[in-house]
DNA sequence: CAAACCTGTCATTCC
DNA sequence: TGGGAATGACAGGTT
């Protein structure tokens, strides 16, 4: 007992504490800046649940508190141990590795036209892409959750503009023509029809809807494994959909220290080094399964084939060159992938080449548009700088901008995501289910509403409603006769009307039993009329508003067959003996303070003693000549009756407030999985945005040209883009100059 | 029989 | 100031 409670405060201390550590160290807003209000309130709103006031403001406007846990099966699932426990693992770390596969299960099948908007808006160099940013462990929640991404992603005004739904006709033309080029390899058309993925993913869902409400977690692996193969659309293959990209991927793709200068990856912006080019088999898959999901496409064959054919050799490469031969609606990709934070990319893009010489005479050539018609046939129509620079960066632009990418890909990865890892677990562990995370999410309010739920019913309509009200059911009752309606607190939310009837009834029997003590105590004629009107008629109790909100236990110390037949004269008809055992079980039925009203001649019942308001109760003792004991022992009974009914309100509230919270925590790991499968995708997408730059990169530099038209050097020259649209091609040293300078300027900031 | 749980009661605080 | 709600703590009963 002593232990429950510690348990129930501590839990609670704890969980309050583990909120608050949710709210700062899961602080998401700080990369995803304000597109994510609700997480803030989120986390606020449970801290607020401990005062009383938001109680019952919870009680009032959420619907939720009708069901007591205790009353219906739901005991075993809203327990408070099962929240403190919830709770207590919120803490924990643990990196599941087995579902790790997971990952594009669903991505492929479902979201590949809508799932995957971000990397729609991206277009196809996902190639290095498939080194995704996420770990193990992301994978397997964003594969759960990767339903409601594209709804999350509205939600947060994410990159891409939604696709899905409405395609434009360039899109259908894009179908079309990546259809007819994947004919031949045995695509079907519906791999490019959204509408017919559409209803796959509906149906899908709808599968998985219902296989997840029911199934527990325990069959999660099992699941897991069976959804682990992709199943390539085109050859019907199924191979293994690993997961293969860990967290450090990504920022280790990042900075390119060692490459080599002069060659043609010399062009190749740092952020294409290294880690990105040896690519999985699967990972490549996944690629290919994400390409083929697109429909924005390609930037422009030759950028490909050097970028990805020339690297890998991988017989899959070829597949990308399906789409460089299309034509394509290079503005389309770009302006869906406009990212702001993308800046940052092109401070890598001169890092190398620090011990080149200046070039000679020019120091910088305005590269405008219209100097060169190869240029401004890829550049033309879309704006690089203006893209992916914020206007106020013009050459120096690099020295703020730059330096950021280390830190939201590291950072964010590095920091939040243990964190993440740990609540998703927990999340997965307790049999929240990421799946239908954010589309589901009324699902899911339902489903712990369950306890909400049944608060419609009439039953815990009536407790809820009492116990919402018991704050005021006294003062707004006291002009009244009544109170003997109870909705009980005590009586496990069951206590309906038919109830209170009972009551109603049994004081009328009372009253019977009154007139008995008439002679002993003097009887008031009124007090019998009065009795007879508050307690007579059960409907006419029901007509009294007031009386709905009445949520006190009037039985509160009998039970209702004791009620009803502890005062009434036993029936003649009885033998002694059976009157005796009826008597002994009344005494048993009864309280202590019924006894001790009966043993001391009160001439009411303790149901009026207790529930009468202060003004009737005052009279009603002023009408009898009671002793000074007996009316002690009144009040005695009024206060412990007041406060067992107060305890009882008491310990319900403190199990609706757990329950609360434990739908908060639900809550609060839906917003969280639904947060880190965002993150995942704005990370993916910056990847492939770096790459479709460095790609558009390579293409501007080599087809430039100098006075005599021969090719810059890439070792020499750099592009760079000003704040006003226009490219620059200036010396590697310059180049160089200014990305030092962006390198210093975040390490002093840090400071 | 012990532990967990439930319920009533008291003391206290606060409104 | 009194009434009463809220709640922690405790005790006794029940499972």
């Amino acid at each position: 007992m002593l232990s429950l409670k510690k348990y129930l405060t501590e839990g609670l201390l704890q969980f309050t504490i583990l909120l608050s550590l949710i709210g700062v160290r899961v602080d998401v807003d700080t990369y995803l800046t304000s597109q994510l209000p609700p997480l803030r309130e989120i986390i606020l709103g449970p801290s607020s649940a401990y005062t009383q006031t938001q109680f019952h403001n919870l009680r009032n406007t959420l619907d939720g508190y009708g069901i007591h846990p205790k009353s219906i099966d739901l005991d075993n699932y809203f327990t408070a141990r099962r929240l403190l426990s919830q709770v207590r693992a919120l803490d924990r770390f643990q990196v599941p590795t087995t579902e790790v596969n997971a990952w594009l299960v669903h991505r492929d099948p479902e979201g590949s036209v809508s799932g995957s908007q971000p990397s729609s808006g991206l277009t196809l160099e996902s190639s290095s892409g498939l080194q995704d940013v996420t770990g193990p462990d992301n994978g397997v929640r964003e594969s759960e959750t990767e339903q409601g991404f594209s709804e999350d992603l509205e939600d947060l005004g994410a990159v891409a503009p939604p696709v899905s739904g409405d395609l434009t006709k360039e899109d259908i033309d894009l179908i079309d023509i990546l259809w007819r080029q994947d004919i031949d390899l045995g695509a079907g058309r519906e791999i490019f029809d959204y509408s017919h993925r559409q209803k796959e993913q509906d149906v899908d869902k709808d599968l998985r809807d219902g296989a997840e409400q029911e199934d527990t977690w325990s069959g999660e692996g099992a699941e897991a494994l069976a959804r682990n193969l992709l199943v390539d659309g085109e050859t019907g293959e199924s191979f293994p959909a690993q997961f293969p990209a860990d967290i450090s991927s990504i920022t280790e793709a990042v900075p390119s220290e060692s490459e080599p200068p002069g060659l043609q990856n010399n062009l190749l912006s740092p952020l294409l080094t290294g880690t990105e080019s040896p690519f999985d088999l699967e990972q490549q898959w996944q690629d290919l399964m994400s390409i083929m999901e697109m429909q924005a496409m390609e930037v422009n064959t030759s950028t490909n084939e050097i970028l990805y054919n020339a690297p890998s050799g991988d017989p899959l490469s070829t597949n990308y060159s399906l789409a460089p031969n299309t034509p394509i609606n290079q503005n389309v990709s770009l302006h869906q992938a406009s990212l702001g934070g993308c800046s940052q990319d092109f401070s890598l893009f001169s890092p190398e080449a620090e011990s080149l010489p200046v070039a000679s005479g020019s120091t910088l050539l305005p590269l405008l548009p219209s100097n060169s018609t190869s240029l401004n046939s890829s550049f033309g129509s879309t704006n690089l700088a203006g893209l992916f620079f914020p206007p106020q960066l013009n050459g120096t632009a690099n020295d703020t901008a730059g330096p950021e990418l280390p830190d939201p890909l590291g950072g964010l990865l590095d920091e939040a995501m243990l964190d993440e890892i740990s609540l998703m677990d927990l999340a997965i562990e307790e049999g929240f289910n990421p799946v239908q995370a954010s589309q589901l999410e009324e699902e899911f309010d339902s489903d712990s509403g369950l306890s909400l739920d049944s608060s419609h019913s009439p039953s815990s309509l009536s407790s809820s409603e009492g116990s919402s009200s018991s704050s005021s059911s006294s003062s707004s009752s006291s002009s009244s006769s009544s109170s003997s309606s109870s909705s009980s607190a005590s009586s496990s939310a069951s206590s309906s009307f038919s109830e209170e009837g009972a009551v109603g009834y049994s004081s009328d029997s009372e009253t019977l039993d009154l007139e008995e003590a008439e002679g002993a105590v003097g009887y008031q004629p009124e007090y019998s009329k009065f009795c007879r009107m508050s307690y007579q008629d059960p409907s006419q109790l029901s007509c009294l508003p007031y009386l709905e909100h009445v949520g006190h236990n009037h039985t509160y110390n009998m039970a209702p067959s004791a009620l009803d037949s502890a005062d009434l004269p036993p029936p003649s008809g009885l033998k002694k003996g059976s009157k005796e055992k009826q008597a002994d079980f009344l005494d048993k039925q009864m309280s202590r303070d019924e006894h001790r009203a009966r043993a001391m001649k009160i001439p009411f019942t303790n149901d009026k003693i207790i529930n009468l308001p202060v003004e009737e109760f005052n009279e009603l003792l002023s009408k009898y000549q009671l002793s000074e004991a007996q009316l002690s022992l009144i009040r005695d009974i009024r206060r412990r009756g007041k406060n067992k009914m107060a305890a009882q309100n008491c310990r319900k509230r403190k199990l609706d407030t757990i329950l609360n919270l434990e739908r908060d925590v639900e809550d609060l790991q839906r917003d969280k999985a639904r947060l880190l499968r965002e993150k995942v995708e704005f990370l993916r997408s910056l990847r492939q945005m770096k790459q479709k730059v460095q790609s558009l990169y390579q293409e501007v530099f080599g087809r430039l040209r100098d006075e005599n038209g021969r090719p810059y050097s890439p070792s020499q020259y750099a592009l760079q883009y000003a704040g006003d649209g226009s490219v620059l091609l200036i010396p590697r040293t310059l180049a160089d100059q200014q990305a030092r300078r962006q390198e210093r300027k975040p390490k002093d900031r840090r400071k």
